[in-house]
RNA sequence: GGCUGAGUGGCAGAGUGGCUAUGCAGCGGCCUGCAAAGCCGUUUACAUCGGUUCGAUUCCGGUCUCAGCCUCCA
């Protein structure tokens, strides 16, 4: 039985779907003026994967994540381009979309942009001046009436009175309460904007959500998600548009991710301490990263360094040294014990680290019977192979990714295989300093024979 | 100040009221021409102070420390 870790009420809850059968699941994607760093990736990633267990047991999952693709910083970051705001979002989308494939993040099943989805959210806050939520401020905005809204602080559990006691300053004169935050933005010249009862301008952050959610997935919907710095204010403030607009309570679970950090400080751009998907991904194969990501809780702070990486790439390659050179099988074990072990695991609000540890359980039995007992250990690998999946991971052919690790060598294959020849000629007539040389000048240059079983072969290393 | 969450062995990181997490690193052994990989064994743990209990790293309370949110942020 599955369990989720809920924000709303701060404790793991027994996961019930409100159809049978079905998760309706929307995720708070990028704002695309940026490349998307490793805390992004860290959510693309994990949602990844509890969409992907989600299906493993049997939900049918329509899974959302957005795009907002209209906003301040875009608009900012256009001006500074001298360039169309719709292209810099294209391109960054683009980017996006080149990273999360890196990745092994399996495209969702919809990702609505906010700059499509316009006249929802027109409708939308039509609603709520119908339901007495908003009101027209003297300078044009349109504002959310806070203090009308009863459950305001029930997800990030605020009180309005403490969060008015730690107040910032620059209060807005426009605003009846300073907490009220905005819905529509009248257009300054020159910024984009559409048409509205209310003038022309662009949607405020926070109200896009609630009508992309709410357009995909109707009023009332299992699971919504993203970084944990969205609890508050923007998810508080999403609960609070859609429940005040459709009178039905909004989402029944709301998961947040922790962040990445470096230097036990939160990696974010407003910091300038973030390193870009990109940039990883020169120096680590991209499945080291998915692994370093899910081999910490989503929940869990997760500190980025060098070492880590490293860490979590010696850790791949002894999974995938087990599936070396063993076949692909679709016959599967009678024995289920790893199964249902990786599926407790993961049936504990997604315990990715935990389920990791089953996977290299399995792969010490692998090794431990494979040269008495290919079959067995065939099978065990073919059960390694499809529980990995379920992470996204393994699915490469072993030889070619440990041969690949690290990025690029100068050497070719041929010329690598070519030393082995000449290697292993030396060692037939018992050549061993020979045989050493040839070896050591291949593991300076980064390859590592290994001699086995009458063959021998390499790797990155 | 208000609200969250966290403090586990050399590093990373799960988990549990009494029984081996797991990975990396270290040490010893097996295997190997020697290595590598692999296997076996093994060394450092549960911030701190109280309480509950036959027994707590695990439950409860206090203290200290750290991170996050309260302002754009995944």
């Amino acid at each position: 039985m599955l369990s989720i870790y809920n924000s709303l009420s701060n404790q793991k809850e027994i996961f019930k779907p409100i159809h049978e059968g079905k998760v309706n699941m929307y995720v708070c994607g990028m704002t695309v003026y940026d490349y998307c760093h490793i805390g992004h990736a860290r959510v693309m990633v994990v949602f990844d994967i509890i969409a992907r267990y989600l299906r493993e047991i049997g939900y049918d999952v329509n899974y959302i994540r957005n795009i907002t693709d209209i906003d301040d910083k875009i608009i900012q970051r256009a001006n500074e381009n001298g360039e169309d705001f719709h292209r810099l979002t294209a391109r960054f989308i683009q980017a996006m979309h080149e990273d999360a494939t890196a990745l092994g993040v399996l495209p969702p099943s919809s990702e609505p942009k906010a700059t499509e989805s316009i006249e929802d959210i027109i409708n939308l806050i039509q609603k709520l001046f119908d339901n007495g939520y908003a009101y027209h401020a003297e300078n044009g905005d349109v504002y959310y009436s806070v203090s009308k809204f009863k459950d305001y602080g029930k997800l990030s559990g605020k009180k309005l009175e403490d969060l008015r006691a730690g107040e910032r300053v620059g209060v807005d004169s426009y605003k009846q309460d300073p907490l009220d935050f905005v819905l529509w933005k009248t257009a300054k010249p020159n910024e984009p904007s559409w048409e509205s009862p209310w003038g022309n301008g662009r949607p405020g952050w926070h109200i896009e959500c609630s009508a992309m959610s709410t357009c995909c997935l109707g009023n009332y919907f299992d699971i919504h998600g993203g970084g944990a710095d969205l609890q508050f204010p923007h998810h508080e403030n999403e609960i609070a548009q859609s429940e005040g607009a459709t009178g039905e309570p909004y989402v029944n679970y709301w998961i947040h991710n922790g962040f990445v950090r470096i230097n036990e400080e939160k990696m974010s751009k407003s910091l300038g301490n973030f390193f870009t998907v990109r940039e990883v991904l020169e120096k680590y194969e991209p499945e080291v990263v998915r692994y370093f990501i899910l081999s910490s809780h989503y929940r869990s702070p997760l500190n980025y360094s060098d070492q880590h990486l490293d860490n979590a790439q010696h850790a791949l390659t002894r999974l995938y040294t087990a599936l070396r050179g063993l076949p692909v099988s679709e016959e599967s074990d009678d024995d289920n014990s790893y199964y249902e072990r990786f599926h407790e695991a993961m049936d504990d609000d997604f315990n990715t680290a935990d389920a990791l540890a089953v996977l290299f359980d399995l792969v010490r039995d692998i090794n431990k019977i494979r040269d008495e007992d290919i079959k067995k250990a065939t099978l065990l690998a073919s059960e390694l192979r499809h529980l990995s999946s379920i992470l996204g991971l393994l699915q490469s052919d072993p030889e070619q990714f440990l041969q690949q690790l690290g990025g690029a060598i100068e050497l070719s294959a041929d010329e690598i295989d070519n030393m082995i020849e000449q290697r292993n000629a030396a060692r037939a007539s018992k050549h061993w300093a020979e045989a050493d040389r040839i070896r050591d000048e291949l593991k300076e240059k980064g390859v590592t024979l290994e001699d086995a079983s009458g063959t021998t072969t390499w790797r990155r290393g």
